[in-house]
DNA sequence: CTTATATTGTATCAAATTGCTACAATAAAG
DNA sequence: CTTTATTGTAGCAATTTGATACAATATAAG
């Protein structure tokens, strides 16, 4: 039932933010441990014959559903405390696992953060053997998340409003084809903040990166919108 | 003579690149191993009642002699097959010291990067006690590295040029006065570039982080040029 | 003591980018 | 047909950046 100690590099572990964009919000998936009612970032450990980035990459398969993941490494936590083993024996115990005082689990772990951005849509989390439930939270409304989840989730945010304007953040997070009013929103939900739509508009064409297709009509009374996608080759330097 | 195993986290290492600005090139220390000709980034292991940062620190206080240390994490490494048990017998080889073969030094590490920036003309190299020389190598002219740590250097330098715009990374390279060119120069280094001189000090001077002191007389048959400290306060929001 | 030379600090104006406002072109409802 | 909300883009002001010019030296050379 718990991971075994041969299998895995000892002290080292990852956890993963995982973004979707709902439209309006920018949101994450955050486990809850049955019955402790412990919040957490999905994670997991490292196979000792496996990529540090694999076992991220299967680790957010495994709640998504998706194959392909765009993953980015942001930042590495070692504070001394950071790591509470009675947390974790405490969530065991309310599975009914009673674990040994020198486990593995137990010891000092350095986490590596890594975010994720999927579309939304076509997720459907599932919950790992350990937690009974995965959900959505939006970023500002997040519950008390256990050891040092909110700081890794703080720097991850930090991280991807930095990344904004080199790597097309847009891409993962938004269907295929989608409205500049959309690209807006998202980058108006990752930078917490109102951007101009005249001169967001102006400065993502000029960058050459979209493709214009057909108009979406969506039944409102005004002017229907042109759709847009990511010219992925030219994107690649942003 | 070789660390114990129940003193120190297992798979898990920390490397350090630290740079030096010489007055024109970008400098950074490379260890030389006895006898085996192998050239290493300084790096080290994580103590079980350690905070990772203060492990780093400590590194870089023994290499370099200073007690103030700038440091920032860039990324980790985690390729399975990025650390070699070979390299490290070998070394271990070289200085009289045979390995036991499942001695933890030689199983798999994963290596969280910093960066360091220190005053090049303040540091006095020393090498610790399994290498016989520690020095400033060019970034331009490394020798060959062993194991990954070419690709450790790359991204050190592409999260250095990242955070040029948004951290005083001037103010860690220089000593506490300078002059403009000297100032201009570090960016230049860094970013592997020429910059227009006049653009140059109209921004930098726009910012408001420099305070302006008396001048400098060198003994060059033209105008002195003024000496600048940063203006501490003011330059953190950069 | 005057002139020559290299470098520094700024001013100036052109070119490019961004902020802001305005307005024509819809898509659907009344 | 008119009304309403939203979209796409033009136009101009304000700001920032690029490029050139030039005055102000600090010392050496004559």
């Amino acid at each position: 039932m718990l991971p075994s100690a041969d299998k895995y590099l000892a002290n080292v572990s990852f956890d993963t933010v995982i973004f979707g964009f709902t439209g309006e919000e920018l949101k994450i998936l955050i486990l809850e441990y049955q019955n402790s009612g412990k919040f957490a970032l999905p994670g997991g450990y490292i196979k000792r014959d496996q990529d540090l980035l694999d076992a991220v990459k299967t680790g957010v398969m495994k709640r998504t559903g998706l194959t392909k993941i765009h993953l980015e490494q942001f930042h590495t936590f070692g504070r001394l405390h950071r790591s509470d083993p009675d947390t974790t024996i405490g969530i065991g115990r309310a599975l009914g696992i009673e674990m040994p005082k020198d486990h593995w689990v137990l010891d000092r772990f350095i986490t590596i953060g890594y975010y994720s951005l999927i579309d939304y849509k076509q997720v459907q989390p599932s919950p790992n053997r350990y937690s009974d439930s995965i959900n959505w939270y939006s970023i500002n409304k997040l519950p008390k998340l256990m050891m040092d989840h909110q700081e890794i989730v703080d720097k991850a945010l930090e991280a991807i409003r930095n990344d904004l304007g080199k790597k097309p953040i847009g891409l993962n997070l938004l269907p295929e084809k989608f409205t500049m009013k959309e690209l807006r929103k998202v980058y108006e939900a990752i930078l917490n903040e109102k951007l101009r739509r005249t001169t967001f508009q102006r400065k993502i064409l000029s960058m050459g990166i979209l493709k214009r297709h057909e108009k979406l009509y969506t039944g409102a009374a005004n002017k229907a919108p042109y759709l847009y996608s990511f010219d992925k080759e030219k994107a690649e330097k942003y």
